[in-house]
DNA sequence: TTTGGTACTGCAACATAGTTGCATTAGATT
DNA sequence: AATCTAATGCAACTATGTTGCAGTACCAAA
């Protein structure tokens, strides 16, 4: 399974990882690349991907789908799991690598946290 | 603005979230009362609850919306900033009284934080 | 370097969540 | 009871994401 063939399309997205450092919404990629290749073809990429453990998805604050790169991850390991920040101006997401406790929940068993912190970014902060 | 007349409609929406403690997601709010209402009015008066404070929503995992009651909020005052728990199994979302500490993050402003913690509730740990 | 198996792609059609405009209905107020 | 207008129903729409299938292009083996 996975990303076993180099094709024009996974080069062309890859490629458009490595020149990212930000996560980017899926809608934007199909946007970036309507030329290049089909909607259906991004998403399966975008799986693959995905399950190879060379990117990690989430949803933003209005439920779209988003990536970014992962930074060591395998197909085997994904560790993954750090909080996201979306820009309520300019709407672009980061990657947090800050450490958020999760307290112990009584009756809960908890495996994972998915935290969306909100607000302003460095650019839009300067008026 | 707001929930000005107690129609029909809003009066089932209020009870239903009157019996319920849980969260509930606007998919199943829309099939619930489909004999009753329009979805378009299930989707109005929710929107309305929420700028009352009577309800607050969030997206769950797969990015749909969910309303839970507030507890201390008016049209005035949404202080209803807590984290919530989906159970993978059942699906079912609960609101989470506990604090998660928010550390300061150089160059963003954080103004709020949307968590979802996931994993296994109560029901579905009975094995 | 050609050949062949199959991973991958494009396309069209579909599924589902959520939104909008507008004519009609039914709360509230007098 | 009359009136004003918030609220509703309906139909049509937008957007994101998914599926089946026929055809294409990678890659490895010959
Ligand atoms: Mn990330
Ligand atoms: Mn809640
Ligand atoms: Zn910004
Ligand atoms: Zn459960």
């Amino acid at each position: 399974m996975g990303i076993i063939r180099k094709t024009k399309s996974v080069e062309l997205l890859l490629d458009i990882f490595s020149q990212n450092s930000n996560a980017l919404s899926v809608v934007n990629l199909v946007k970036k690349t309507k030329n290049q290749m089909n909607k259906t073809t991004v998403y399966r990429i975008l799986e693959r991907m995905e399950s190879e453990g060379v990117v990690h998805s989430f949803n933003d604050i209005n439920g779209n789908k988003w990536y970014a790169k992962c930074h060591s991850c395998s197909s085997d390991n994904h560790l993954d799991s750090h909080p996201h920040f979306q820009c309520k101006d300019c709407g672009a997401i980061e990657c947090l690598s800050v450490e958020i406790a999760i307290p112990k929940v009584p009756n809960f068993q908890i495996d994972s946290a998915e935290i969306m912190l909100v607000g302003t970014c460095r650019n839009c902060s300067i008026v």
